[in-house]
Order: C-alpha cells, then sequence, then structure tokens
DNA sequence: TGTATGACTTGCTTGTAGACTA
DNA sequence: TAGTCTACAAGCAAGTCATACA
C-alpha cells in the first residue's frame, strides 16, 4: 500500500511540474510589456544631462528665408563689446618666490608673469627647453632692472609656493558650499546675458567667444618654436569694434577708449585685436547656432553635393593628366588624386621658424614618403609618414596606380630629402585649376565630400533595421569611427581611460554575476512553483517577475558591453570633429528617422542647435 | 606671379557641471 | 549625500582660402 501511494504521489508530482512548464513556456512566448520608463536619462548616450541652461526662446527659422545676395553679412548689428580678463590679484604676502633657495619679492609685473610658469608646473611644456628659454627671456622683460640682474637663470627660480598655492585655491573652490556655487553661477548667467548675445537683423543671436583671451604663456603645439611667450594682456585700446552705425554703440570700460569702431557689414566678426606671438588677428564671433555660421555650414555641404555630380569627371581627368607632357600638370594631378583618395588637407606654404614644422599634400617633402615596387605582397606601395595639422602624425601605407608610382619616382629624382615633393604646385595653383573645373570647388571640399559620403555608404552598410537601439548606435559610431580615421582625426587616449574601461569591465562582471544568480533563482523558482502551482497563483505571479529580472539583466549586460566595444574602438580616434565639421547632418537626421533613432542619440543640445536647420529639413528619404 | 593679410573654418586639449554610484 | 567619473563646452591654436597689392 505504502509503495502504492509512493507511486501514486511521484506520478501526480511529475504531471504538475509538466503542467506548470507548459503554462509557463506558453507565457514565455508572449511578448514582455514595455517596462515603464524609470530612469530615460540613463538611456542618453549624449549623457542625458538636464543643463540648466534654456532653450533659445528665439526659434527662428532662417534657412526659411532668403539669402542676401549683394554680399552683405547683414543689416543691422548692436552688441555690448567684450568681456575683458580680469585684472591681476597680486599673491597673499605667505606665497613667496624662491631665487637660489632665497625668498625673493617680485614687483607686480614680474610676479603675474612668474604665476603663468608656476600654475603650469605640473605640465609637460614647462620641462620642455624652448618653452623654458622663451619664457625666461619674455619673463626677463617684465622685470625691473634690479630683478633683472640678480634672476638670471631660470633653473635656480622656485615657484613651488606659488603652485601649491594656485593648487589649493582650485581645491577650494571644489570645496565651495552650495550657495556659494550658486550665487557664482548666478553672476556667471548675468555676463552671459549681458555680453554673450547681440542683434542681429531684428533677431537675437548668441555669442560664441565674447570673452578676450586672458594673458598667460603661449602653449604651442608640437615643435612650436615661440612656446612658452608671453601672450600679453588685451586692453580696450587694442580692440577694434565692429557695428551698425545705427545702433547703440558698446561702451569701453570707464577711463578707456577702443582702437576703432568700425561699420563694415561685409564680415561677420564683432570685435578683434592683434594678438602679439604671431602678429595674426583674434575674432569675436557668433556661435554656431546662428543664421550666419549656419548659412555657410549648409552652403558647404551643398558645395560637396554638387562636387559629388561631377567627381567622376573630375577623377577621369586627373587621370589623364598624369600622362601630361608637362610636370607641373602631373603634380597637380597626383597631388589632387592624394586629395581625393586620402582625405588630405591642401598644405599652405608656412613660414620657416614661425611655427610647427607641419605638411599637407602641397607642402609634402621627398623626406615624408618612401616609394615601395612591391611590398607585403602589394605591387606599388607608398609610405607616408609626416606631421600634419596641429603636429598629428600621418603614417599609412598604400597601394597605388602604376601610373602615380611611376610619377612619383619621377618627382624625387635628384631631388634631397629636404626638397618638395611637388615643386611645381602650391594651394593657389591648384585651387585656382579646381575653380576651373567646377564653381566653388576648393581642395578642402574633397574632405567634407569623403566624409559624408563615407558616412552615407558605411551607415547603409551596417546598420541592420532589426538590431535594437544600441546596437543601431554602435553601427552608427562605427560609421563616424570610419569618416575620423580617414581624416586622420585623432587623440590623445584619455589619461583616465584604463581605469574607465576597469570600472566598465568590472560592472559586466557584477551584471553577469546578477544574471546568472537570477537564471538560477528562476529555475529553482519553476521547479517549486511547480509543486504547489494548484494551491497558489500568487506563486506563478513571483515567477514571472523573476522571469523579467532576467530579461532586464541581459538587455543591462548587453547594454555595457556595447559601451565597452564602442569605447575600447575610440580610444586614439575623435569623433567629434568629424560630426561637427565634415558630416553632412542631414545624412545622419535622415538615418536617425528612417530607423526609428531619436535624434538625442547622436546630437546632443548644442550640437541639435548647431544642425537645427538640417533636424528641419531632412526627411527619412535625403541622400547626400 | 608672389607675398601679405584678413576672414573664417577646423581641431585638439582641458576644466568643470552635473550625472552616477556607493 | 558626498565622492567619483565623464560628457560637454570653452578655449584657443592652427589650418584654408580669397583678396589686395607690389
Amino acid at each position: 500500500m505504502k509503495q502504492f501511494f509512493a507511486f501514486f504521489h511521484s506520478i501526480l508530482l511529475i504531471l504538475l511540474l509538466f503542467l506548470t512548464l507548459f503554462h509557463f513556456a506558453l507565457r514565455t512566448s508572449q511578448d514582455i510589456k514595455p517596462k515603464k520608463k524609470l530612469k530615460e536619462k540613463k538611456e542618453d548616450p549624449a549623457g542625458g544631462k538636464k543643463r540648466s541652461k534654456k532653450e533659445p526662446e528665439d526659434k527662428w527659422k532662417w534657412w526659411e528665408e532668403e539669402r542676401y545676395t549683394d554680399g552683405s553679412k547683414w543689416r543691422f548689428l548692436e552688441h555690448k563689446g567684450p568681456v575683458f580678463a580680469p585684472p591681476y590679484e597680486p599673491l597673499p604676502e605667505h606665497v613667496r618666490f624662491y631665487y637660489d633657495g632665497k625668498p625673493m619679492k617680485l614687483s607686480a609685473d614680474a610676479e603675474e608673469v612668474a604665476t603663468f610658469f608656476g600654475k603650469m608646473l605640473d605640465h609637460e611644456y614647462t620641462t620642455k627647453d624652448i618653452f623654458r628659454k622663451n619664457f625666461f627671456k619674455d619673463w626677463r622683460k617684465e622685470m625691473t632692472s634690479e630683478e633683472k640682474s640678480k634672476i638670471t637663470d631660470l633653473n635656480k627660480c622656485n615657484f613651488g609656493e606659488m603652485h601649491e598655492y594656485f593648487k589649493a585655491q582650485s581645491e577650494a573652490r571644489k570645496q565651495m558650499t552650495k550657495n556659494d556655487k550658486q550665487k557664482i553661477k548666478e553672476e556667471n548667467e548675468r555676463i552671459v546675458q549681458e555680453y554673450g548675445y547681440c542683434v542681429m537683423d531684428n533677431h537675437k543671436e548668441r555669442i560664441g567667444n565674447f570673452r578676450i583671451e586672458p594673458p598667460g604663456l603661449f602653449r604651442g603645439r608640437g615643435d612650436h618654436p615661440k612656446m612658452g611667450m608671453l601672450k600679453r594682456r588685451i586692453r580696450p585700446e587694442d580692440v577694434i569694434i565692429n557695428c551698425s552705425k545705427d545702433s547703440k554703440h558698446p561702451k569701453p570700460p570707464p577711463g578707456t577708449r577702443w582702437k576703432e569702431v568700425r561699420h563694415d557689414n561685409k564680415v561677420t566678426w564683432l570685435a578683434s585685436w592683434t594678438e602679439n606671438i604671431q602678429g595674426s588677428i583674434k575674432y569675436i564671433m557668433l556661435n554656431p547656432s546662428s543664421r550666419i555660421k549656419g548659412e555657410k555650414d549648409w552652403q558647404k555641404y551643398e558645395t560637396a553635393r554638387r562636387l559629388k555630380k561631377c567627381v567622376e569627371r573630375i577623377r577621369a581627368q586627373y587621370r589623364d593628366d598624369w600622362k601630361s607632357k608637362e610636370m607641373r600638370i602631373r603634380q597637380r594631378a597626383v597631388a589632387l588624386y592624394f586629395i581625393d583618395k586620402l582625405a588630405l588637407r591642401a598644405g599652405n606654404e608656412k613660414e620657416e621658424g614661425e611655427t610647427a614644422d607641419t605638411v599637407g599634400c602641397c607642402s609634402l617633402r621627398v623626406e615624408h614618403i618612401k616609394l615601395y615596387p612591391e611590398l607585403d605582397g602589394q605591387d606599388y606601395v607608398v609610405e607616408f609618414d609626416f606631421l600634419g595639422k596641429d603636429s598629428i602624425r600621418y603614417y599609412n601605407k598604400i597601394p597605388v596606380e602604376k601610373r602615380v608610382f611611376k610619377n612619383l619616382q619621377l618627382f624625387l629624382e635628384n631631388k634631397q630629402p629636404e626638397d618638395d615633393l611637388f615643386d611645381r604646385l602650391n594651394t593657389s595653383i591648384l585651387n585656382k585649376h579646381l575653380q576651373e573645373l567646377m564653381d566653388g570647388l576648393t581642395a578642402k571640399v574633397f574632405r567634407t565630400y569623403n566624409a559624408s559620403i563615407t558616412l552615407q555608404q558605411q551607415l547603409k552598410e551596417l546598420t541592420t533595421s532589426e538590431d535594437n537601439v544600441p546596437a543601431k548606435i554602435l553601427s552608427y559610431n562605427r560609421a563616424n569611427r570610419a569618416v575620423a580615421i580617414l581624416c586622420n582625426h585623432q587623440r590623445a587616449p584619455p589619461k583616465t581611460f584604463e581605469k574607465s574601461m576597469q570600472n566598465l569591465q568590472t560592472k559586466i562582471d557584477a551584471k553577469k554575476q546578477q544574471l546568472s544568480a537570477a537564471k538560477k533563482d528562476l529555475k529553482s523558482a519553476v521547479m517549486e512553483t511547480g509543486l504547489v502551482y494548484l494551491m497558489h497563483s500568487v506563486f506563478f505571479r513571483a515567477l514571472e517577475a523573476k522571469k523579467k529580472t532576467v530579461a532586464r539583466i541581459s538587455e543591462q549586460l548587453m547594454k555595457l558591453e556595447v559601451q565597452a566595444t564602442d569605447r575600447e574602438e575610440n580610444k586614439q580616434i575623435a569623433l567629434g570633429t568629424s560630426k561637427l565639421n565634415y558630416l553632412d547632418p542631414r545624412i545622419s537626421v535622415a538615418w536617425c528617422k528612417k530607423f526609428g533613432i531619436p535624434i538625442e542619440k547622436i546630437y546632443n543640445k548644442t550640437q541639435r542647435e548647431k544642425f537645427a536647420w538640417a533636424i528641419d529639413m531632412a526627411d527619412k528619404d535625403f541622400e547626400f
């Protein structure tokens, strides 16, 4: 009898378990209701930061209006002038400068320049010979004759206390109370409201940089021969104001005057001054979201689209020119081939000794290329190795067509490493030729065209409609990355890169553990619920909840893994430059609309303001 | 035709606001 | 809620290109 009951009990249990599993299987095959958006901001790749800045009140659609056709940029311009750097505040008594181990009180002018150096002690710049030499030379110009005779060796100068003082000040700023921080914020906001906007042709427009650059030490990039030189303080007497005659002219600070007030509506700047390092002019101009900048940007992409229509004809022409009898035409044709194929910059000539030694296509020298008739199984390989804009290294090995290779061999004949590769060519000659091929065509249009067309092609290739949003965004970033690589947009890996990757990996590991625990939990719940299924439906609801937990954690894990892949691939590549300057925003807008991706996932608030014209006008079928 | 200059765009670095996390 | 981290925006250097002038 006992055996019979035991057998019956077992059969009953198996039956119950089967029923439960059957029911469970049925339910899992149904879609899970979309979960309520608890923390939407977490899903925003742009950071989803709730900035306090208000959306601009002026939602003017300038792109729906006529443009000026007479070369003028505006009819009316009124602004308040620039904001000057605050005056120098002398160091407190206890912060001393030491020379040769002894404290020494410096005159105000010498002390100010010394603080510029003291602030930078942590920076590699202060270890560079050129920087130190230039700084010391300019610093001595600010010294009194007594200081000059005493301070003769920079190596005997000790700026340590200054450095510590500024570090402590920065620390104190961080430690300020919420209230104090709020007060500073409000004051800044007041300044922005007063000086950060202008009125241009009946519209309030944001100014890009309304503050005059403060004095400091010049931070030239690469091996810049002028790094460390003193950037002097700009006073109202150095500043030219540009505004319309009939506007309320900006007032200079009390007791000062402007260098000049002019009314030139053929230019877009509001104020300008000449800096003392290179003697170049610096400007105060409008924000990228302004009409004046937006129109120009739009126009730039339209020129690139016009190039698309005739690029094949131009390519056929330069290929033909590789065979020309004239050396200058062959050089022009080979250079254009590189600009087109490799997205090289034009390469203007530079004054020797005034800037870092960098080159672009037309200014390439013999020493920047190597020719290999055969390399790694490929024929006619050219190796490029040179410093481009901002002293960023361009290194690339590419197979070229035989004719290009033979031409290059010809160009190199009887030349020294420091000679120009294209000695019969410069950017002016090249651009004049391009102008003849297409109205408005210059060397840089090829960069814009190739960048935008690459993005469009890559998006088509990489996007899968079945993918979820994070996977689609990864595809977008990969397409963007292809462009950044083409344009050689590099960045120094962030100092915190390794750590942040480690943090992300820790999160992934934790999430994996969490997932496996949740799965285990679900499995045992299935067993338990099976036993009591007929008695308590409440257990079934608990089972459902566990199932949802597993799904949620799986999704979170996937997101983290996508994030890690994206970050790793982006380690040394800067996406921002191409996104802001080379990619027709209408391509991205169309892609978002086509695949149902919120535009906020691709462009942050500032970018959306800059590209408002594109967001408004492009539909899902836009083709570059 | 070459050079200088002015105007504007492009491009990298850095400080920090504010989101995230424990 | 305090401390940490990171995306953003500011900052400014460094390009391109048109034009004026010799």
